[in-house]
DNA sequence: TTGTACGCGTTATCAC
DNA sequence: GTGATAACGCGTACAA
């Protein structure tokens, strides 16, 4: 099927070629005859103008992209539905777009950008460490949202929305001390991990230290290869394996709050309770958490506020007024039924 | 910044243009040197080619996107990964797009057919009825996942790969019927709803009415509209209603897990058990319906089957192979602790 | 107010 | 094996 362009419509309806393009475009200086009859023709042929030869030729889009990498993650539900908001309330248009696991979000950003002629961008989720030299290659402003990443001073068109993963696991964890649990076992992320996951069992350590507890190795289950990372059933698997070590421990505290939900799994399948045998917390604060049974107990990260506060900071970097460009979030931690106090 | 393109990195070499295109994509015809020495110099200049002219001038793009309506909807997350691997399979490039609840995915199809070149279409969710005319504008073979749309036998181009939705639901309430129930609310989607809301609610009626059992329009309850459709949280104040209403029933059927989740949640919250005052069951076998605690009874759709079916028929089409164009699943019925057989 | 002609950055088609 | 050059489809300065 032969395509239908712009040359074409014009000549059906007798006149030029920008003529067309000022009716479709919304050009103030077109006879408003002329316009309605150009886009009748449009509708009657089902022109649609090719995007690839628009974003070649424009210079300007006004356009925000949202880079995600994972974007099945339900974690970041509710963030992208609040970006897409808040961008179209700006007028400007939306694009999101997924990164798969194996590619650099840089990159794609670096690529999206010139074939979108963007405005700005927001990453969603991702890497902790980026070369300072790529993301020079990035030209317009952007914005890294729940990673609490490092930027360079000298970057003053990034900005970095996060809560301090390192101090809310710590604060969890205190929290569970103070419970009165002494064996607390940890569903971490995978050793190699150098994001979020190892912040928080960086948090835990010290929260462990703090109450003078030994760290002990064996309480500590990384995350299985062959699943899915924070997902429930990889929680289940390796609940399974510490209850079947025998290991003595009164409370598991899980980096995510779908491993915790597969670490509750676990214990009921293994006809223990919670929080009667055991308690157990997890972290993110997603809604699952809440509406579990028992509820969990976890560490609620504000992420509306946090996708808003993304948007405000990246419009300011673009607009380039003056606006802090680390903006660490308070994380509030959420009491659950899926924790309780021990004796002594 | 400026963009260096092409022309630049081609003086830079010393060679033409086209030694430079030949050399970024892998044409055979160039000295194995002189394409060393460009990529070097692209990758020293950070040269990165931009798509929008590439997709204009190119006739032919080996890709496959995925349009999905409710990107963030769980239900998707796991056919999407599937998806994504299997076209990696065939060595296609993959495309995730979103789409916004309030456009039309035949448009977004249009448009970005004729931008990116593509090669197919899935669609993943979305709306019940199409236009035919306007499926005719699509120049390329579709496959419309997960939603049982009917398709007119003229449409060669386009297969439907789902579920019996009406009858896959007829079975569910079959089932709690024949475990005595006799009083089953049922959590809907709108009435205005016209895709798998209407089908799973008219398969509930059918099933009443060969059970000789009244339809009891107080027993059918309506997603709220100011809450997202098929969340907890819906499902949560529906079922609160419900209970407050007083009206007698001894099970509830929502038709989606998420529903049937916050139903739990709000009678656990009424301090009643499940199920021994009231039975819960759902609709499409998410993972958390199994890692509920009851385990949820549900409706089990093989979603990474039917994403492997989509893209096998999909290539199917595009090979101009022969292939059925309507592919219905069989679902499955998953019994979980949330349901119990009770006395006459 | 409207039409013509050029250029956006790339790839494909030629000659060489 | 390599280099000009003509498209690809559109927006826009400029002329009319």
């Amino acid at each position: 099927m032969e395509q239908i362009t712009i040359k074409e419509i014009a000549k059906l309806c007798g006149v030029g070629v920008s003529t067309v393009s000022r009716a479709m475009n919304n050009h103030p200086d077109i006879n408003q005859e002329t316009k309605l009859k150009v886009l009748e023709i449009i509708k009657e042929y089902n022109y649609v103008p090719n995007n690839s030869a628009r974003n070649l030729k424009r210079t300007d889009s006004n356009t925000i992209a949202v880079l995600v990498k994972g974007i099945t993650n339900p974690f970041f539900s509710p963030m992208i539905g609040v970006l897409a908001r808040e961008v179209k309330k700006k007028r400007y248009s939306f694009v999101l777009q997924q990164v798969e696991e194996d590619e650099d979000e840089i990159d794609v950003a670096i690529q999206l950008e010139k074939e979108k002629r963007l405005k700005g961008i927001v990453f969603l989720g991702g890497m902790y460490i980026h070369k300072e030299e790529k993301l020079n290659q990035l030209t317009v402003p952007f914005a890294i949202s729940t990673v609490n990443m490092g930027l360079p001073e000298s970057m003053k068109k990034g900005a970095v929305i996060s809560i301090d993963d390192e101090l809310e696991s710590y604060r969890m964890v205190n929290f569970l001390c103070d419970c009165g649990h002494k064996e607390i076992a940890i569903l971490a992320a995978s050793r190699e991990d150098a994001s979020v996951g190892k912040c928080r069992l960086d948090g835990y350590q010290r929260a462990l230290q703090d109450h003078g507890i030994q760290y002990d190795d064996e309480l500590v289950v990384c995350t299985k290869k062959d699943v899915n990372t924070y997902s429930m059933e990889n929680g289940y698997e390796m609940t399974k394996e510490l209850l079947d070590s025998g290991k003595k421990f009164t409370c598991i505290y899980a980096v995510a709050d779908a491993l915790a939900i597969g670490a509750c799994k676990a214990i009921f399948d293994a006809g223990k309770s919670i929080p009667g045998d055991y308690s157990v917390a997890g972290f993110d604060g997603q809604e699952t958490a809440a509406y579990y049974h028992p509820s969990i107990t976890t560490v609620y990260q504000p992420r509306e506020e946090m996708a808003e506060a993304t948007i405000n900071i990246l419009f300011h970097l673009i607009k380039k007024e003056p606006v802090e460009t680390k903006r660490i979030f308070n994380a509030r931690l959420v009491l659950g039924g899926s924790t309780r106090k021990i004796e002594k």
